[in-house]
RNA sequence: GGGCGAUUAGCUCAGCUGGUUCAGAGCAUCUGGUUUACACCCAGAGGGUCGGCGGUUCGAAUCCGUCAUCGCCCACCA
């Protein structure tokens, strides 16, 4: 056969993707095998591949395939996410940049241009996945705004609701500026920023008047100077006694003169600043839980894009970072400042627009989380779900413990819209009035809320409002918490919610396997758990798998704007898709961090190359299946077959316990030293020469096993060989092959052949001292003792070593260079070439360690407390040592005599 | 401020219930080797007081305490 000898990538991963999409060999539908379910974390839909998505997303496909190759009924679901605000700011920025303002559409308008958005971008990423050769089953690509997604994320809103569970409060919460929206507590970043400490000096009323000199002041400090419009109060310690005088007294703000009380709190840190806190209840979190106790007012001086409101009195419409500036200049001109300061604090950022948020308070929706997260927290508590590695258990649970009610609503279009109708007796009313006096209700279409209202209203009448009495409906403006959608994946791409008790829903659910980032542990994994338990009363998958990060060499995350990030898909078409695939598992431990180097896939491409190489070399062996097989063919398979066995046993314990890593060390090695270094140099044909049919069909039954173990790691190019190898039914493919299977091995036979390359190592090190080639033959003696080396592999010996004679004998040979494995001396006459020195030393030094060795050993057998209290298969192991150490001293010394 | 985890070869990491899996792997380095599958290769070598200090034990990389350094998560100190 006729075998290129370049391996294209390129070409061959095409072609048998291709093949694998016509064969529908990744399509699942339920039956008799044992489901393997796995869905993707889906990715935003307009987004493109990156780093994280490929190390993800092989991980998954190795998973899926060896799954597939068990037996299994594998099913990975692929998807995509509708991000709602990373979408709608992409969405926005787009049309910003064609002169189009968000804020002149219609809502109906806004949602055509991100839909168009969507359809042009979107499901991109998912061409991508398939570049990397993922297995997923296509015909089930879902997305988390389609049809039946939307329909579950409703129906999910609406059951909750009607559990009591979903409630409408006028909460602080964290503001985005730039989206305009509220934003979940996850959804926020803190970051240190450097920043200034202003200490601000408020006037004391009914002081002295006069010039700000002399008059009673009380100091502030904060670290936003321009929220001191909206002050209503300063708060002082009850126990500082600087301020003891201060009691019942009121200041005014500066620059506005209000006039506010002081009041007292423990909440106030005597030891921060000057002890003395300004209280704005509308912008910080810790300032309104106080003016709630105080039942103070509450002035927001911002609008919603971050610019000061009519309610500031100043500045009224500019930024609020330009106010900072601003209204330190005029503070300063009133004499009102005592001092700033360098600062370091902590700032929330927009995760998603990278903006300082605000705290706001405003009406928002909410899922009480109390009582729903019971089960998920005992059953990752008590390892029905695992995590992996497990250290992420304690950082779940801290989490589940300390949770908060779940603000779900964000005022943003692209998303579902929040199935809540506000009943009116106008046409036209604002959102937000009226609620209290008509109330809402909630349900999944306008025709059900109508119905609703008028159970509960039968008052109101069933027509629709106007003239003749009646109402009218408004849909609550805002949308969903994308992962109001996400937390329901696992089963609604099963159209599990609405329709409960579907066969494929009961049949792939709970899923097995989760393989995603911890940075969305609580986003979307405890989410997805608490869903789970409240929606099927079970886990929905049972491992989770976290990767790390992928970092550059200089553990600097990868990201856009540092401009370290590979293109994934340039990648692909330098090194190939195996080759990546190998590169990114090569050194990622399971939730450890990837420091990703070109060199990896790199490495992983000369992989390839050399399955390759190997593929080349016995295609191109002439068979003769006349000749009879060889002995040192016949015991090199079976060696090979034991070893491939505990190879295998190995391999499937690292998958057990989610080690992909080793477990790919393991093919790897296995591949490289035991079949192509040792088993193909052994039954490699004399040059030019046949190989006998025997051999060649058990090795080819050999590499296709072997290829076997690859294929969920590298599963083009081991198609590709597959393929070649013999001759395939129509339709056939590895994909659908098994994976190897363990059938026990024999210790004793694979130590032997241990000693076998440790004797051959010798020989080979014999050659490099001594310059003889290769091509040379030698003659070798093997000292026949009781503790002697085991003859099954002579013949091997014979091969590799290129012998010319193997001699069995019971004395020492003089003039010859000598090595020693366990205690069996090798010998390998040299002719008089030898320097009797040299090797006396090398003898010498090997005598001295040993009798180091045995000095230590019997020092310990000599420990009576250790004879008496060590196990007694660790006194024998100790026994044992001593005995091969006596043993091999003696034949040392014989040596060392006999050079002599 | 609270919690979690880590520290083993130049780098990235294995090392399970203390004892031959006990000091390991891959990469990197160094030395030697190419008409005969593969220099995307082969053969060899060097390199570590297992972060420091105490303790438990016949025996500690492994268990305990403590300190140091790093990383991550959570938290409202202006």
């Amino acid at each position: 056969m006729d075998i290129p000898s370049k391996y294209n990538p390129a070409e061959v991963e095409n072609k048998w993707y291709q093949y694998w999409m016509e064969n529908k060999f990744f399509h699942s539908e339920p039956d008799e095998r044992e489901p393997y379910t796995i869905v993707i974390p889906p990715p935003n839909v307009t987004g493109v591949l990156h780093m994280g998505h490929m190390l993800n997303n092989t991980i998954q496909d190795i998973l899926t395939r060896r799954a597939r190759m068990l037996g299994k009924n594998a099913c990975w679901v692929p998807g995509t996410d509708h991000a709602s605000i990373a979408t709608e700011a992409r969405v926005v920025n787009k049309l910003k940049n064609e002169g189009i303002s968000k804020f002149d559409l219609t809502r109906d308008e806004f949602l055509n241009h991100a839909w168009e958005w969507t359809h042009k971008h979107g499901g991109i990423i998912l061409e991508q996945l398939k570049k990397l050769g993922a297995s997923c089953d296509w015909d089930r690509t879902a997305f988390t705004m389609d049809e039946i997604r939307s329909e579950s994320v409703i129906k999910t809103f609406v059951d909750l609701h009607d559990k009591g569970l979903i409630y409408r409060g006028v909460r602080m919460v964290n503001w985005d500026p730039a989206a305009k929206t509220a934003l979940s507590d996850e959804e926020v970043i803190f970051k240190e920023v450097q920043s200034k400490l202003y200490y601000l000096k408020y006037r004391i009323e009914s002081s002295p008047s006069g010039g700000v000199e002399g008059a009673s002041f009380i100091t502030i400090a904060t670290t936003r100077p321009e929220t001191i419009l909206g002050d209503t109060a300063v708060c002082v310690n009850p126990n500082d006694e600087r301020f003891y005088h201060l009691k019942g007294k009121r200041v005014l703000v500066p620059l506005i003169n209000r006039s506010i009380p002081i009041i007292e709190d423990e909440y106030v840190d005597m030891e921060f600043g000057t002890g003395c806190l300004k209280i704005t209840p509308s912008h910080d979190v810790n300032d309104y839980e106080i003016g709630l106790r105080f039942n103070l007012p509450s002035i927001d001086i911002f609008n919603e894009d971050g610019t000061m409101s009519e309610a500031a009195g100043l500045f009224i419409g500019e930024d609020r970072f330009v106010v900072r500036e601003k209204i330190m200049i005029e503070l300063e001109a009133a004499g009102n400042v005592a001092k700033v300061e360098d600062y370091t604090n902590k700032v929330g950022f927009s995760e998603r627009t990278h903006v300082p948020i605000e705290p706001k308070l405003s009406a928002q929706w909410f899922l009480k989380m109390g009582s729903i997260i019971q089960p998920a927290i005992d059953n990752v508590l008590n390892d029905t779900i695992q995590f992996y590695p497990p250290k992420f258990k304690n950082i779940y649970r801290h989490w589940m413990e300390n949770i908060k009610d779940w603000c779900i609503s964000r005022q943003l279009w692209w998303g579902h819209r929040i199935p809540v109708w506000y009943i009116s007796p106008s046409p036209a009313l604002p959102q937000g009035e009226g609620e209290s006096n008509y109330g809402f209700v909630v349900a999944a279409t306008e025709e059900e809320a109508r119905k609703l209202v008028i159970e509960k209203f039968p008052s109101l009448g069933g027509v629709r409002g106007g003239s003749g009495g009646g109402f009218f409906l408004h849909q609550d403006e805002d949308v969903l918490d994308t992962w109001f959608s996400s937390w329901l994946w696992p089963i609604s791409v099963f159209d599990g919610i609405s329709n409960p008790d579907n066969k494929e829903i009961n049949y792939y659910y709970p899923t097995n396997d989760l393989v995603t980032g911890p940075d969305i542990i609580f986003f979307w994994v405890a989410r997805m758990i608490i869903s789970g338990y409240e929606y099927r009363d079970q886990f929905p998958f049972k491992n989770v798998y976290f990767t790390g990060m992928v970092r550059d060499k200089q553990r600097r995350k990868m990201s856009k704007s540092l401009g370290n990030s590979p293109d994934p898909l340039d990648l692909i078409e330098t090194y190939g898709a195996d080759g990546v695939r190998v590169g990114m598992l090569l050194c990622s431990p399971a939730g450890g961090d990837l420091m990703f180097d070109e060199s990896l896939p790199q490495q992983g491409a000369g992989f390839v190359t050399k399955i390759w190489n190997s593929f080349r070399l016995v295609n191109g062996w002439e068979v003769d299946k006349k000749l009879p097989q060889p002995e040192h063919s016949r015991i090199a398979i079976s060696w090979f077959h034991e070893k491939f066995s505990q190879i295998v046993e190995q391999t499937d314990d690292h998958f057990d316990k989610f080690r992909i890593s080793d477990a790919l060390m393991n093919v790897y090695t296995t591949v490289r030293d035991e079949f192509s270094g040792w088993l193909l140099e052994m039954v490699k044909p004399v040059y030019q020469q046949p190989i006998d049919g025997k051999t060649y069909e058990e090795l080819i039954d050999i590499f296709d096993e072997v290829l076997r173990f690859l294929h969920p790691f590298m599963p083009f190019v081991s198609e590709e060989i597959w393929q070649l190898l013999k001759e395939r039914k129509q339709g056939h493919s590895i994909t659908i092959s098994s994976w190897p299977k363990s059938t026990g091995y024999d210790e004793t036979l694979i130590a032997q052949f241990e000693d076998v390359k440790e004797a051959i190592a010798g020989l080979r090190t014999i050659r490099t001292k001594n310059n003889i080639p290769n091509k040379d033959q030698l003659e070798l003696s093997i000292m026949v003792g009781d503790k002697g080396f085991a003859p099954e592999f002579n013949s091997v010996l014979v091969k590799m070593g290129n012998l010319s004679a193997l001699n069995l004998i019971t004395e020492e040979v003089k003039a010859a260079a000598s090595f020693l494995v366990k205690s069996t001396t090798f010998f390998v006459p040299m002719g008089g070439t030898i320097d009797v020195a040299e090797e006396l030393k090398k003898l010498q030094a090997e005598l001295d360690y040993a009798k180091g060795f045995l000095n230590s050993v019997v020092k310990k057998l000599c420990n009576e407390r250790f004879v008496s209290s060590a196990p007694e298969a660790v006194v024998a192991i100790e026994r044992a040592k001593q005995a091969d150490a006596e043993a091999k001293i003696k034949v040392l010394e014989e040596q060392i005599v006999g050079l002599r």
